[in-house]
RNA sequence: GGCCCGUUCGUCUAUCGGUUAGGACAAAAGAUUUUCAUUCUUUAAAGAGGGGUUCGACUCCCCUACGGGCUACCA
């Protein structure tokens, strides 16, 4: 039996999507790619207390940045299984509940928070895990305790409750899951789980079974934390006797915290120095801010391959893949079973190479955004702008970083570098930076060739060498002491800017020293 | 605590019983670059521990240790 392959991202707006869930949506994305697949986004906003505004924009959002469109969904435009939104669902889970009870595979249970309470306490306190379950089940308020008129009366009187799976006693539990082989769980370690909640709203559990069900999904591809309520879906899927569709799970490893304890969180924000997040984001209720790839400066496809890299490898020695390349090498089979730790060195190498690789016109965007906060975009050609990216595109690794690279082609250095200057400034340098002007004054075409001519000109006769003077040039006319070949900086900003500058260092320069 | 999953250089990983255990990032050294960056060359760096199985184990099995996840009317 071949179905056409379906998965689906179904994160919970609770919050900015981290970038586990990245992954997570990215594996999912080249699964269903490779093999001809649908993708499909569901909001899965089942509980209420927990939903935050935005959070779904925001997912919705990221995924667009990432490129990692869904085929069908929320946000990309809804297919034939819409609604994709679960709270939009929740009439239709009722009924697949009442199936269960209908067929003995589930019950009504009536214990408030109190009594659940009070039945823990008392367990733990004769050292037995405390659980809802087959032994337990027997001394609660349920419908398995009840007598019928009972339940009836306090359905009929619209008593609170919820709706529990039955679970099956010391039944071994087995599944293959895509990654992780054969996993199997004993029943009794299990507990009966809410299915559906007092508020009329389904777990996730029941949820997501019935919404797997219902979509055709074909492959469960999700975080290891579901791992341990995989045999409960299991279970499910035969009670509602849907095993012969139950889609296959793949379980993927966790991304860890880079110092060592624990998953990465959500809450872990901006606390590790790398951003946890796509995009950035501004907490609705605590205005907390926390900072995204985006705005840090990386390039949504450096993001894509290197969280593509984060627990997967194609077991060649490439590196580098565009998403398309990915979707052909991709595979569950090469994804690997241990939590990774992520590495800030190795994600701002991966951003490096896919800055160089940007055209100039596809990096002067962010540097004309520069431009326009500091207020001079009016003052430079787009083809100035352009040349400069040409010439610092190697320096950077983030594009952000592009203006701290590049301002002083806009804006003449104030300060200079003072190492450079105490090593390299003497009483020689006034004379040579005289006739240095005087040479430039005389050229009619002011190209780095022209100017390296004039500057070797002006060297020789002052009788200084190369290495004595080149760096302290480079200073009085960039303020800085490193960046792109020289003559090339001084021919783009002009002969007139080139002038003014050596004539600002000559005044500038001796008082200080 | 219980259950489940995992464990190769500092980090991401290759290896699917026989290799001098390979690559990348980071680190160190050198060369190139008038500088910085790049680039190139080189170096250092790993099978958690203990038992088996086998002619042979990083690879298969068991135990221990360690790490992680789950243990809600959260997902």
């Amino acid at each position: 039996m071949d179905r056409r392959v379906r998965v689906r991202f179904a994160p919970s707006p609770t919050g900015p999507l981290h970038i586990g869930g990245v992954r997570t949506a990215l594996y999912n994305y080249l699964f269903a790619h490779k093999h001809g697949g649908d993708f499909l986004l569901r909001i899965e906003d089942t509980d209420q207390t927990r939903f935050v505004p935005g959070a779904e924009a925001y997912i919705i959002e990221s995924l667009k940045w990432l490129g990692i469109e869904a085929s069908e969904g929320i946000g990309f435009g809804d297919g034939p299984h819409a609604p994709y939104r679960q709270s939009e669902r929740k009439a239709m889970y009722k009924d697949f509940a009442m199936q269960l009870i209908a067929n003995g595979q589930a019950y009504y249970a009536f214990d408030t928070a109190e009594e659940l309470e009070q039945m823990r306490e008392r367990l733990k306190a004769s050292n037995v895990d405390a659980k809802y379950d087959a032994i337990t089940r027997g001394t609660m308020k349920n419908s398995l305790t009840l007598s019928e008129d009972e339940v009836n009366r306090r359905l009929e009187n619209g008593d609170a409750y919820v709706v529990r799976f039955k679970l099956p006693r010391k039944e071994e539990v087995k599944f293959e899951d895509e990654i992780r082989g054969w996993v199997s769980f004993n029943t009794n370690q299990l507990d009966d789980k809410v299915l559906y909640k007092s508020d009329g709203m389904p777990t996730y559990h029941l949820a997501n079974v019935v919404d797997d069900y219902l979509m055709q999904i074909t492959h469960v591809i999700r975080g290891e934390e579901w791992l341990p309520s995989a045999p409960l879906h299991v279970l499910l899927y035969r009670a509602f006797g849907w095993e012969n569709v139950m889609p296959k799970f793949a379980h993927l490893p966790l991304l860890l915290k880079p110092e060592g304890n624990g998953k990465l969180s959500k809450r872990d924000g901006d606390r590790l120095g790398f951003p946890v997040f796509p995009l950035n984001w501004q907490d609705p209720f605590t205005q907390e801010p926390s900072s995204g790839y985006r705005e840090a400066g990386y390039l949504p496809e450096a993001v894509v391959n290197l969280l593509a890299f984060l627990g997967w490898n194609p077991g060649t020695q490439q590196e580098l893949f565009t998403l398309p390349e990915l979707v052909q090498a991709f595979s569950l089979d090469r994804v690997s079973k241990s939590g990774a730790k992520f590495d800030q060195n190795k994600a701002k190498w991966f951003n490096q190479q896919y800055v160089r690789k940007l055209s100039d016109e596809a990096l002067a965007p962010f540097l004309s955004s520069a431009l326009v906060n500091a207020g001079l975009n009016q003052d430079f050609s787009d083809d100035f702008v352009l040349k400069v990216c040409s010439l610092v595109k190697e320096k950077i690794s983030f594009t952000k970083e592009i203006w701290d690279y590049s301002n002083y082609f806009f804006i003449a250095p104030k300060t200079y570098d003072e190492q450079v200057i105490k090593k390299k400034w003497s009483d020689k340098i006034p004379a040579l930076l005289l006739d240095l002007i005087a040479n430039f004054e005389q050229l009619d075409s002011f190209t780095h060739e022209t100017v390296e001519a004039a500057y070797l000109q002006a060297l020789a006769k002052n009788e200084i060498l190369g290495k004595d003077f080149l760096q302290l040039f480079r200073v009085i006319v960039t303020g800085v002491a490193g960046g792109p070949p020289l003559f090339e900086i001084a021919a783009l900003i002009g002969k007139q800017e080139t002038i003014s500058r050596l004539n600002h260092a000559l005044t500038q320069i001796p008082s200080k020293i």
